[in-house]
RNA sequence: GGGCCUGUAGCUCAGGUGGUUAGAGCGCACGCCUGAUAAGCGUGAGGUCCGAGGUUCAACUCCUCGCAGGCCCA
């Protein structure tokens, strides 16, 4: 026993990790070291002139709080851009900050309606003026910025803080200018319309999660109308085609019927018809709900037919008042969106109130009618409803519909209808100038590109994504806000066909004929008072609106690095991304905007060419890892309303980062929404991490300190025992398949794999096999125990490290003086020792037979303190292996054994084969191999294997063939069509499993019966030292007082109870003097007195 | 209404290419250890693999249709 180790011992010391230590704390400790070594940069620095590995952040806003889903996604990031540093990759990671969009200005209007208790946008505006609305934007979007810096850094996301990207910025709106006009020159820019939900009150249209706040149940009207077809000259019937609508108003701006193709329409006519000859056209499958279910009964079907034979056909408006503009109108048009499900399977068109009446109206090149004013009004010289209010003008038009005989029925009809979420006044569906990005131009290039991607998981792209690039529409990028990127196009007051585009500072400049302003700021309202003279003598304004906060950040790529103004040099260079990761809530937006700006830009920017041919990647990123939702324990969405909303300042000082993140990424696949649950990550990594901090505390540091610290006298590898260079083996296939699968981007594999190989195989195998070892530091043993351990343990950290990024770099500096985040990943194929398959495999044979025999010590109810005599095992060997395979296989059980027996605590381990005589041989079907070779009777085939004798197989392993019989057809079977099994016969107790057995000899003989004694008195005394407080290598005097038996044990076993309990003497007798504290225990029914004293 | 994902033990999750004893951890029961000790270990009991059809010699696995939950979009 080595002396303990004293204030100035030899040798390094390693620190040792108290489980009583707070994770927080130990984190803090290693931040501030961090901090202090510039260890990033330094890794930044290390790697300079390595091949890059390009990252681009999708900037967040810190316009809101950060929540644990964002400590998700930021853990995905981090650990796949320290996964590649580690792997020798160069990985600068940008950060970037999102500050334009509506969510800043919206959070802007509530504390104005605190401070000036004013609800509505436009009268905020008016009230206190664009100028001081968006100063008020600018300054709120950085109001949790500290909050979003602290929260990364304490979670160890490393990011460079230090120059970031941020999209109000002069340089990068002008990048965002240039990819603007850049598109606009080439078509892919233009001005339409889109019908939007719009509050008339208010004047604003509002985005879609306003609209879902603000349903109601309201009763509407729900008319009928019956329109004349316009026939040929001198038709004699009149045929009319009914319409349904919800909104009469609507009417007055009609310009086309649609009907769906596919579905079947019946024409009627009435049986009792006196005066007119007059038919009706409607669905087929709406009859019974318009008509009546006895309609049948009334009505005739004159004719039945698709709706495609309605179309192109022409009828007359109800309403006309307004004139038509240029367009075809009156028209009936094919539309699969029109639904059997409701109305008459008629639908009237009005493109400027709906959004796919719009739709059908760009399609079909209708005519576009909006005689509705902003402020929802009919204009004042409409007949009967000028000037009203249009949904209040709806009684009007049903009574003037009446009068003209066109009004089929009409009722109410109750439906959940939008309402403005500040006013409350019903919302208008109402198109408004807007431009769009033709990406609908491109859609075939997107599809190409996006196939480039990796996506993980694969359906995201394929399905998801893919599905929504193919129903692609063009991108309505401009917003009727103020506080975001100003759309750089001025349009003639004259003539608004003449449009230009500004693609920087110098162009506009150059336009308004003035040099900018030092401070000159690109946003409203001052970009506003720039104008000049077109050459047709009009006045060139900007057009008033901003662009959608989703351009923005999909121009990062090049904005940036202020691309094409400078920096051409660093956008080549990184560019494209290799790797990105958001969450899934981002597939329709920045997933979509970087590749919708990438492929509508093409050769604009550099190596962006699509080029299918050749087959290289030409989407902005490479690969990209989509996370799901992190949802609370109950599987709820987190949200304010439900207060389950979990505030990462307050959960990470209680388990610390790492445990936080490696629950997070190894609850499950990062692709599916996973539950948080506090008490999951006390059971998951907390218990993991426990382990580890175990093993490395409670079984390197604490004895290695005794003297132990890597040096040329540790045995090499192939010089330690079996079980050393098993573990070994067992690490560098670890360490592999680590590799690989985080190259793949599988995290949660990867990270799972290390630390099932940590518990299982380190902790429950190797260290509880080789705890002795442990216990001194001097012999060659012990040496090859320690520097074993010690590569096990600085692997492990490097393997973890970008999971578990504190308490592996902790370790890893004790182990090896240097931090883990500058360590490679991998040891390399050099490094790395020799993977021996069959080693892992035979282990894996004596671990399963270690099962067993406990099964086997449980059952015959003999505790493992009670030495056996022998175990006799068996392990299944498929008739495949080679002689020689089998002959090594066989060698190393046997090398192995020892390691059983302990375990087992038995004396003697056979394996016995099929020679001897207290086996009875089974065979065991492979269905798989059997399947192919009988097909439909496999069964049949099956039970014939299972009913072979002993006798048939042991000259089937002799090497005679082996015939089936499956009715009157006879086949050879081969040895891998069948798994001989062995079983024991005879007074042992037998488990057995999947082909193993492990068959135990419970017989306790007298010798066997003493030795058991001993090691009871040993476990007595050891508790005992314990109790008194005794250091482990406290040396004693031991006095043993009992009967007969326990004195005759006591006697047999002496010199090693000597040894087991550092005693120098072991002194027995009957009873114990009354000098020595004692203590007495009862054995078996024996009473037993020990007393110990230490020495010295 | 459309698209995608998920559904396996009480709970949280694994389960290439279809193959006959469906696994793990937690929890539970029983036990062990006492030189990792406010730790550690073992053994065991738990399953109509959401349901219904289909393909196949054989389906947790493939196909179809449902049901339930989630996300996104209309």
């Amino acid at each position: 026993m080595p002396a303990a180790a004293g204030g100035d011992e030899k040798g390094r010391r390693f620190r040792l990790l108290p489980t009583d230590r707070s994770p927080d704390e130990l984190e803090l400790e290693m931040l501030a070291r961090w901090k202090e070594e510039n260890l990033f940069q330094k890794t930044l620095a290390q790697a300079e002139g390595k091949p890059e590995f390009v990252f681009f952040e999708g900037p967040p806003t810190a316009n809101g709080k950060p929540g644990i889903h964002h400590v998700f996604s930021r853990t995905v990031k981090d650990l796949f851009c320290r996964y590649r540093a580690m792997s020798g990759n160069h990985v600068a990671r940008k950060a970037g900050w999102d500050t334009h969009g509506l969510p800043v200005e919206i959070e802007v209007e509530k504390r104005i309606e605190k401070d000036f208790g004013i609800r509505t946008a436009k009268q905020q505006i008016e009230k206190i003026g664009v100028e001081r609305f968006n100063e008020m934007c600018r300054e709120s979007v950085w109001r949790y910025r500290t909050d979003w810096e602290e929260l990364s850094e304490r979670i160890a996301y490393w990011l460079d803080y230090s120059d970031p990207y941020v999209t109000y910025s002069n340089n990068y709106i002008e990048s965002v200018w240039w990819a603007l006009a850049t598109m606009f020159r080439r078509g892919r820019l233009y001005r339409g319309h889109k019908v939007l939900p719009y509050c008339a009150r208010c004047g604003t249209t509002l985005s879609s999660h306003e609209v879902a706040q603000g349903y109601k149940d309201v009763k509407d009207p729900s008319a009928y109308v019956a329109l004349d077809l316009v026939e040929e000259e001198g038709a004699a019937t009149r045929r009319r085609i009914l319409v349904w609508t919800t909104t009469p108003w609507t009417l007055v701006s009609n310009v086309a019927l649609a009907v769906n193709p596919g579905l079947e329409y019946v024409e009627l006519r009435k049986r009792k018809s006196e005066t007119t000859d007059e038919t009706i056209i409607l669905a087929l499958s709406r009859t019974p709900a318009v008509l009546g279910d006895d309609f049948a009964g009334r009505w005739e079907t004159v004719s039945s037919f698709r709706g495609s034979d309605l179309v192109g056909k022409r009828y007359t408006r109800p309403l006309e008042w307004v004139e038509y503009p240029e367009g075809k109108h009156e028209i009936i048009v094919g539309e699969s969106f029109v639904s059997a499900e409701e109305g008459t399977g008629v639908v009237h068109m009005a493109p400027a109130f709906g959004a796919d009446d719009y739709a059908a109206g760009q399609r079909n090149g209708l005519a576009f009618l909006q005689p509705v004013n902003l402020r929802g009004e009919f204009p004042a010289e409409m007949p009967l409803v000028g000037g009203m209010f249009v949904k209040d003008a709806d009684a009007v038009i049903l009574q003037e519909l009446k009068r003209r005989g066109l009004l089929w029925k009409s009722t109410l009809h109750e439906h959940a209808y939008p309402h403005c979420w500040r006013c409350e006044t019903p919302l208008l569906y109402y198109a408004r100038t807007s431009w769009f990005i033709r990406t609908t131009e491109f859609k075939d290039a997107m599809l190409v590109r996006n196939s480039r991607v990796d996506w993980h998981p694969a359906e995201t792209g394929s399905g998801r994504f893919g599905e929504w690039l193919t129903n692609n529409i063009d991108w309505a990028v401009s917003r009727d806000r103020y506080w975001g990127t100003p759309l750089p196009i001025w349009v003639c007051d004259r003539d608004a066909a003449h449009a230009e585009a500004v693609g920087g500072y110098a162009e506009l400049s150059e336009r308004s004929g003035a040099a900018l302003p030092e401070n000159f700021d690109p946003h409203k309202p001052f970009i506003d008072s720039y104008t000049w003279a077109c050459k047709c003598g009009g006045t060139m304004t900007r057009t008033p609106e901003v662009i959608d906060a989703w351009f923005d950040s999909g121009s990062m790529p090049f904005a940036q690095w202020h691309f094409p103004f400078e920096n051409r040099d660093k956008f080549e260079r990184y560019y494209p991304a290799d790797f990105i990761a958001e969450g899934i809530d981002q597939t329709r937006g920045w997933f979509y905007s970087l590749l919708a700006i990438a492929t509508g830009l093409g050769d604009a920017l550099p190596n962006n060419v699509l080029a299918p041919e050749l087959a290289i990647d030409t989407a902005p990123f490479r690969a990209v890892v989509v996370n799901d939702l992190v949802l609370d324990a109950e599987g709820q969405k987190m949200s304010k309303r439900l207060g389950n909303i979990i505030d990462p300042k307050s959960v990470i000082p209680r388990y610390g980062a790492d445990a936080v993140r490696l629950f997070l990424t190894t609850s499950s696949q990062l692709w599916t929404p996973r539950r948080f649950d506090e008490a999951g990550i006390r059971d998951t990594a907390g218990r993991f991490l426990l382990t580890f901090k175990n093993v490395y505390t409670g079984i390197f540091a604490e004895y290695a300190n005794f003297g132990w610290a890597p040096s040329d006298k540790d045995p090499a590898p192939q010089d330690r025992p079996l079980l050393d260079r098993w573990i070994l083996s067992r690490l560098a296939t670890v360490e592999r398949e680590a590799d690989q699968q985080l190259a793949r981007y599988e995290a949660t594999n990867s990270a799972k794999g290390v630390m099932a190989f940590f518990d299982e195989d380190v902790s429950k195998w190797y260290v509880r096999q080789s705890r002795h070892r442990f216990y001194d530091v001097d012999a060659a043993d012990n040496r090859a125990a320690f520097a074993t351990l010690h590569e096990i343990l600085a692997v492990t950290c490097r393997l973890l490290a970008p999971f578990a990024p504190f308490i592996t770099d902790w370790v890893h500096r004790e182990l090896t003086g240097g931090s883990v985040h500058l360590a490679p990943f991998t040891r390399g194929v050099s490094g790395a020792g020799a993977v021996d398959v069959d080693l892992e495999r035979t282990m894996a044979h004596v671990r399963t037979l270690a099962t067993l025999g406990r099964a086997a010590r449980e059952e015959a109810g003999v505790k493992v303190r009670q030495p056996l005599a022998r175990l006799v095992c068996v392990v299944p060997i498929h008739g495949t292996a080679s002689k020689g395979a089998q002959a090594r296989a066989e060698g190393m059980m046997e090398e192995l054994s020892p390691l059983l027996a302990a375990e087992l605590n038995v004396k003697k381990v056979e394996f016995i084969s099929s020679a001897d005589d207290l086996v009875t041989l089974k065979a065991k079907p492979n269905f798989r191999t059997l399947g192919k070779k009988f097909g439909k009777d496999t069964p049949l085939a099956a039970e014939a294997v299972q009913a072979l004798t002993s006798e048939a197989l042991r000259e089937f392993e002799a090497g005679k063939p082996l015939y089936v019989s499956v009715g009157n057809e006879s086949r050879e079977l081969s040895h891998e069509d069948v798994t001989v099994v062995r079983t024991a016969s005879g007074d042992l107790v037998v488990k057995e499993e999947g082909g193993y057995f492990a068959a135990l000899d419970p017989a306790v003989t007298r010798e066997l019966r003493l030795e058991g004694l001993a090691r009871e008195v040993v476990s007595r005394v050891q508790r005992l030292r314990k109790e008194l407080g005794f250091a482990v290598s406290d040396r004693i005097t031991l006095f043993v007082a009992g009967g007969a038996e326990i004195q005759e044990a006591v006697k047999a076993f002496q010199k090693w109870i000597a040894d087991e309990v550092l005693a120098l003497t072991v002194s027995m007798g009957e009873k114990i003097d009354g000098t020595h504290a004692t203590h007495t225990f009862d054995l078996d029914g024996q009473s037993v007195e020990v007393a110990l004293e230490r020495v010295g």
